[in-house]
DNA sequence: ACCTGAACACCGTTCAAGT
DNA sequence: ACCTGAACACCGTTCAAGT
């Protein structure tokens, strides 16, 4: 901070034309950078193409010449969060395989940048850098004896549900501090008035929520649906 | 439009201070309205408080009489929207109505207005008017002999997979149309050469999507999964 | 009680001109 | 190949002044 304000004041006037030789400045992977670390900071409401240049004391115009344009830089702050999933090591039990692959999402996109997080869940990623989990499930499923269709399906499912999830948790994270007691009481209080007899007899179960006890018991749930459908053996084609 | 041109064309001089008495040309839900239906011709990127203004011939300004501001305003519409959900009679089949409102959920969010479905499906919305479709499938479940605390945990599981489902079903709309045959070859064509192996295998089945498929398939098993978990008879206290 | 003029501090993005 | 000055067409929002 007083680093910022010395180099500031340091600052040499904005220099013009191609930077000096091996001085590359700027990159794709530099912007993607900042734009993380604003989010982390400010939040993805502070992300503009002004703030992230700032940052990196550069012309936000600079930045066109390695993003295509806003979404292409948020795109990209996705896909970085996605490729920072740390895929375990496959055990062979392709249930316990199954779900350490889902804890390792949540702990990448939740956990290690929370507030990028609706980023990571809302946009559609698939490019390269991302599939590294998917495959990883995929070849889990395989491996388990499930062709590919049905494989996909159960992928699908589990991401269904691991978005919905996970959008709950970050955005509950950012209103109310983690566990809070004040505002559940009045929560519950306000539910309780709210006209809707079966709302109100469930108040005060709706109006707190252990969100990682909710992740893991909803996962096994839907684990174990899929767990006690008898996957084919070694067949790939079917009669549909 | 050239109605519209006509109109303009006519159109008095903005006038100032408060309107002609029983004249009140503006409300609350008067925007949300314009709002929402600007939202279905142009998407919820094109909403702006002067482009809703400028749907009801109104100066931008005008409308912070009625609206906090714009997050208030697009919290309105996800709400509207949540309201429009027709609830259906229960039978009495605790299964069968809880499938019953996911499907009319899914038809007031998606298919009467695909593109507020991210607002609905994104925003955290619990105001009066959208409290029925919950307080109609918790009533289900107390009815069905599930304790609170239970019916809470299967409102959550079964709402982060409608999330889930539905938010992929939203922005699959949004740059293909519905079922389209030269992309999906593309992008399984991409897939194949990924360079991860079980993506390659699955490219096909990844690379297209039936989404009413999916959805009640998913839905399906985990109703199965929740169906097979005995509920507890009357008693609500339990040992945890 | 409700409207608006003037104004502020922002946006994303283009393009030609520089080195 | 990469940067920037000038510029355009937007934003959300406030507040005092009107009726």
């Amino acid at each position: 901070m007083t680093g910022e304000d010395r180099e500031a004041r340091t600052a040499t006037p904005p220099r013009r034309g191609r930077p000096p030789a091996g001085r590359s400045t700027l990159s794709r992977t530099a912007i993607v950078d900042a734009a993380l670390a604003l989010i982390d900071d400010d939040g993805v409401e502070a992300v503009s193409m002004r703030t992230v240049a700032r940052r990196l004391r550069v012309d936000p115009k600079s930045l066109y010449n390695h993003v295509a344009d806003k979404d292409a830089l948020l795109d990209g702050v996705a896909e970085r969060v996605i490729s920072l999933v740390r895929v375990p090591k496959p055990t062979g039990d392709a249930r316990a395989d199954l779900r350490a692959v889902c804890l390792a999402y949540r702990e990448a996109a939740l956990a290690a940048h929370p507030r990028a997080a609706t980023l990571v869940l809302t946009r559609r990623v698939e490019s390269a850098g991302s599939l590294a989990p998917l495959d990883a499930v995929l070849s889990i499923l395989a491996r388990a004896g499930h062709p590919p269709a049905a494989a996909v399906h159960v992928v699908r499912t589990v991401l269904a549900f691991m978005t919905g999830t996970l959008l709950r948790e970050a955005d509950a994270a950012a209103p109310f501090g983690t566990d809070d007691f004040g505002t559940a009481a009045a929560r519950t209080a306000a539910l309780r008035e709210s006209g809707f007899p079966a709302v109100g007899e469930a108040a005060p179960h709706l109006a707190r929520c252990d969100h990682e006890h909710e992740f893991l018991t909803g996962l096994d749930l839907i684990l174990d649906a899929f767990g006690s459908r008898a996957p084919r053996a070694t067949d790939g084609s079917e009669q549909s």
